[in-house]
DNA sequence: ACCATTTGACCCGG
DNA sequence: CCGGGTCAAATGGT
């Protein structure tokens, strides 16, 4: 419409900032969720986590704050053949990739949304390809969810998968945006020993989960909770 | 037959 | 043009 490239060129090297700020995050926030699983047991004693999760709070909101900023609409005069999902009813651009969290987890399924993967491409200088995936109810309910997951390069015992959000859902949510999730498992220990033998999901553990706790539990529960689905969905 | 995944082609920004 | 993200027809499983 009317609006070109103005503020885009005014902004041009706070866009540049934040493009480094973001990745730094992106970092920090990889590199906390290394430090909690170097810190095995200890890092779910109450004072070490609430640490944790303060420190995934403050990056989260920066790296939100740092996206939102940066997400002024660019001119977009392309209108190519295929332009049919530019925006959906509620104006989302499907398109736009807003990361909402990026976690390193061992087992990158089940983090409590349904995927449909769409996508599979090997990277440039990565050994293993990274999939794309969004959420099953994108279409029906024109959720705009995300994500990738990638395994990393490191040869890891158990291999390690960078998994990045886009977009929050906005599917499945009944009255909070702060949607108390379950997930069932056994034990919850978050140190790797006898981790393998873990079996009938007897007991069930539910917490409440802000969007920032989300990474928490998703690198926490992750574990163990996805191992024996991990199976039965590869079976 | 239906639905999710696979996979090569296509799109698009840098 | 290249690299990463997405589309969509083909494929496979149930």
């Amino acid at each position: 419409m009317d609006n070109k490239k103005d503020a885009s060129r005014s902004t041009n090297h706070f866009e540049c900032d934040h493009r480094m700020a973001i990745e730094g995050i992106k970092r920090g926030q990889e590199l906390t969720n290394q430090l909690k699983d170097a810190l095995g047991f200890s890092a779910t004693s109450e004072p070490v986590s609430k640490l944790f999760h303060g420190i995934h709070s403050g990056l989260n909101n920066a790296l939100s704050g740092l996206q939102y900023a940066s997400n002024a609409p660019s001119s977009k005069s392309r209108e190519s053949k295929k332009n049919s999902l530019e925006e959906d009813s509620l104006g989302v651009n499907l398109r736009r990739r807003n990361i909402v969290a990026s976690i390193a987890s061992p087992t990158p399924h089940y983090d409590g949304h349904q995927w449909r993967k769409y996508g599979e491409k090997l990277i440039n200088n990565s050994k293993h390809e990274r999939c794309y995936y969004r959420c099953t109810y994108s279409k029906e309910l024109k959720c705009p969810a995300t994500k990738t997951v990638q395994r990393e390069d490191s040869n890891t015992d158990p291999p390690m998968y960078s998994v990045i959000y886009y977009n929050h859902h906005i599917c499945n949510h009944k009255s909070s945006e702060y949607e108390p999730f379950v997930i069932d498992s056994t034990n919850f220990s978050t140190n790797e020993t006898s981790s393998s033998t873990a079996s009938q999901e007897t007991a069930s553990f539910e917490a409440y989960a802000s969007p920032s706790m989300e990474l928490h539990m998703l690198d926490e529960f992750g574990m163990e909770t996805d191992q024996h689905r991990y199976k039965s969905l590869q079976d």
